[in-house]
DNA sequence: TCCTTGTTGATATATTATACTATTAGAAAA
DNA sequence: TTTTCTAATAGTATAATATATCAACAAGGA
């Protein structure tokens, strides 16, 4: 055997696909200390990091920001605000096999895969900022 | 007078632009630090962050690691080396308007760009990697 | 039930970046 | 040139996220 099926692991996993929408390690700390209220971060992080290395998880990495992690392994896209830090999906079907063809062409690396995020405002920012601009 | 021109802020331009192959803050830093022998850390995070806002400079950010910058303003997009963080340009025509319009239209986010990175292994660690698969 | 060792909890530590504040030094005005 | 105002700096403290370490624990096969 070599890995074991502990509690933690169960309550983290289930935590991620409950919350659904893209919960940073610490949302699903809070989450899981609900039923495990002894764990540790520690654990949820390394649980965390480790699900999405072995595709059990997708991993979206926010630069000077906190991962969030996304239950749906279906290949899709995310789109972040810049107000507010809100993280949704979108779907596109970007034809990422000829991407990763055309990248490999251009480029003496060997590439694997891409992470694309796009940058925005969500609906409520967007509302708030316009309002703000009618002042002036 | 809004901004004031520095020693510092010159200095810390003219390093980005000759070390090319984007540095981090700590890289420029060590590039800086040789003409102004006083100068902080903060000095040089600051105005990185601070010409990137203002369009002079463009952050590469990397997530769990340092965010990158580059002196390059034409629109391209990078390659990271997974093994050793090595980052390269890659220059390729995606119709960025058509992938914005698209993304647009697919999300009630007000999305104004994006950030793409392939991710992958340099030619260095690729022949590592190869060798070292070549002993099992 | 026992035994091996993967896993946990707790904490220390690393890394990157920003916040804070007294002091310095651009640059406009006198 | 000198004065004046205040943006910017240096130095440090702090924040945020994540990993490393390790003794104690527990999963699951024998």
């Amino acid at each position: 055997m070599e890995t074991r099926n502990t509690i933690q692991k169960q309550t983290i996993l289930m935590a991620v696909k409950e919350l659904a929408n893209h919960p940073t390690a610490e949302q699903v700390y809070e989450k899981v200390v609900e039923k495990l209220p002894n764990i540790s971060r520690a654990t949820v992080y390394r649980n965390l990091s480790s699900m999405a290395d072995r595709g059990l998880l997708h991993r979206i990495g926010v630069p000077g920001g906190a991962d969030h992690y996304d239950h749906t392994l279906e290949t899709h896209y995310h789109v972040l605000c810049t107000e507010c830090g809100a993280l949704e999906d979108i779907w596109l079907q970007e034809s990422q096999a000829d991407l990763l063809k055309l990248a490999n062409e251009k480029s003496s690396f060997s590439i694997q895969n891409y992470q694309l995020v796009f940058h925005g405002m969500c609906p409520c920012c967007k509302a708030k900022a316009d309002a703000l601009n009618q002042l002036h």
